[in-house]
DNA sequence: GCTCTATATGTCGGCAGGCTAGGTATCACC
DNA sequence: GGTGATACCTAGCCTGCCGACATATAGAGC
């Protein structure tokens, strides 16, 4: 119990609705770029990252379409959609107010 | 769902050790603490804090003894066990690892 | 004496989110 | 033919936070 899990610390929806901001991209790559970006840090699982799409389309955050990647292969890209891109904002937002936060704490002197 | 419902992401066993590290304390004043020195940001509800004090002392890495208040009441006071201590140290670590990856996220541009 | 607020601790059921572990299929390469 | 990368998905579990509730005492005000 004192391996990785739960690292994500509900940061996901925060940073794959940043990724597809940055341009439509299917699910796979979301993932990829994550880990580039991120120089390895999030390594992020299949059963956590499609879920994860699946509710940000449901709560019409994402809009998703299949096309064909690079690769010449089917896949399904994901775009924000204009209340995803409010939501990103407002994540956003909290993600700062939260580290603010924690800083203050971590930073108390007796 | 869009309330205000998860907002501690889990750092709710860093900040508790981070007060208590402090001096010994009892959960009463540690959310009083927490509310303090984060100017009102964290507000814990007392169906999360006995909970993971519970947790924390389970796991070893607080210890509770009952004593008095300045107002002259019972209370259990939560003190850092060595255990305690260098698992804070590691949760603070990993909690930069976490801001600092999600920094790069948010950075990124197309 | 009574009531109300603040102090102080606790439990219970529910829900959301991430993880493990499985599954399918295609394509390139050796 | 086998392996690895690409690409999608689901089911079930476990943890952690939340709201709501229950309990008890001290002190202030009437």
């Amino acid at each position: 119990m004192d391996g990785k899990p739960e690292f994500l610390k509900g940061t996901l929806d925060l940073v794959i609705l940043k990724i597809v901001a940055l341009g439509p991209c299917h699910g796979y790559a979301i993932a990829q770029r994550l880990r580039q970006i991120s120089k390895d840090y999030f390594q992020v699982h299949q059963g956590s990252l499609y879920p994860a799409l699946h509710r940000l389309e449901d709560r019409g955050l994402l809009q998703a379409d299949w096309r064909d990647t690079d690769t010449g292969r089917e896949a399904k890209f994901y775009a924000l959609t204009k209340k995803g891109q409010k939501h990103l904002e407002t994540e956003r937002f909290e993600w700062e107010r939260l580290t603010e936060a924690v800083a203050l704490i971590l930073r108390a002197v007796e």
